[in-house]
DNA sequence: CTGCAATAGTTGCATATGCAATCATTACCG
DNA sequence: CGGTAATGATTGCATATGCAACTATTGCAG
């Protein structure tokens, strides 16, 4: 019996997803302070650094399903930060950052990097860096198209 | 400067949570011939392995928010996997699986290992170990109360 | 040119998630 | 005993998420 016959304990969905959870929280808590989720701020600013795009662009650089982005923009778009106008095709779309979305953007930032560091400090650099270096290797694995690398984008 | 010094690139938030998105819609794949969800198991999994036990306790456990506990309750209850009575005390209640709750159980534990299999299969065990220890260690140093040991169920 | 396949978005449905507020009950202090 | 604080659970509100079905367009084969 070799070390390649040990096997994993416990349920990496259950784990990943009670880690996501109780980071998510610590994310929202900074983010509030700006007026946005975790979720918006990614998705702010994937539109600030990817735009102008068409949505099914940016749900697949994202990895996410078409029908939650139209979903998860409508806030965003609500709030006068980000604008859809007509595409190319008479059936897309474009997606760009307003003015006031970028501004947004800038301030909430801010908030995202306090969180950011404030992570760091309690895992420790070194455990994030080994995190993200996991993740990375994950999502290559799993997506055929690999997205946009997510160390691009800050959120 | 030394290795200290050293930042990691991109959100941690985002990573996580595109990776549990992609990680996810594996198991759900998988569990789905069973009739159920990631979620929908890996509660009914703490139900069986911890039951019974309150509502309370269980939110803690997981570490999910009491609410969110009530909620996610519901579909196993009516499905009959899952039974709500009362507790010691008028105001409390005591989760405890069903028997069929149990079997249902045990035959969604093996499309589980399924998923997990292919998954390890996929990323590779040793990275799959590698990200539960440092998921473990991120938890540990996020929680006060150190939930269950994730590694003592499955799911 | 017609008809069918492919593409882009959206909507319906079900679930997941957390915070704030609320209700009911119990505990505790004076 | 009486009033208030604490506890356990639920509900209201807003968002996140994916799959399946649907609409509108466009592309393409014949």
């Amino acid at each position: 019996m070799s070390t390649t016959d040990v096997q994993p304990q416990g349920c990496t969905n259950f784990k990943l997803r009670q880690l996501l959870r109780t980071v998510s929280r610590h994310y929202d808590a900074e983010l509030a302070r700006a007026g946005l989720k975790g979720t918006q701020y990614s998705l702010l600013s994937h539109v600030v650094k990817l735009g102008p795009l068409q949505p099914q662009a940016l749900a697949r650089q994202m990895g996410l399903d078409a029908s939650t982005l139209t979903r998860n923009l409508r806030p965003l778009i609500e709030m006068g930060w980000v604008s859809q106008g007509p595409g190319d095709d008479a059936r897309s779309r474009i997606i760009i950052a307003t003015p006031s979305g970028r501004t947004k953007h800038a301030e909430a930032r801010r908030h995202w990097k306090r969180a950011q560091l404030a992570l760091n400090d309690r895992l420790g650099t070194a455990t994030v860096i080994a995190l993200h270096s996991l993740i990375d290797d994950g999502l290559a694995r799993l997506t055929p198209e690999p997205q946009t690398g997510t160390d691009e984008i800050d959120g």
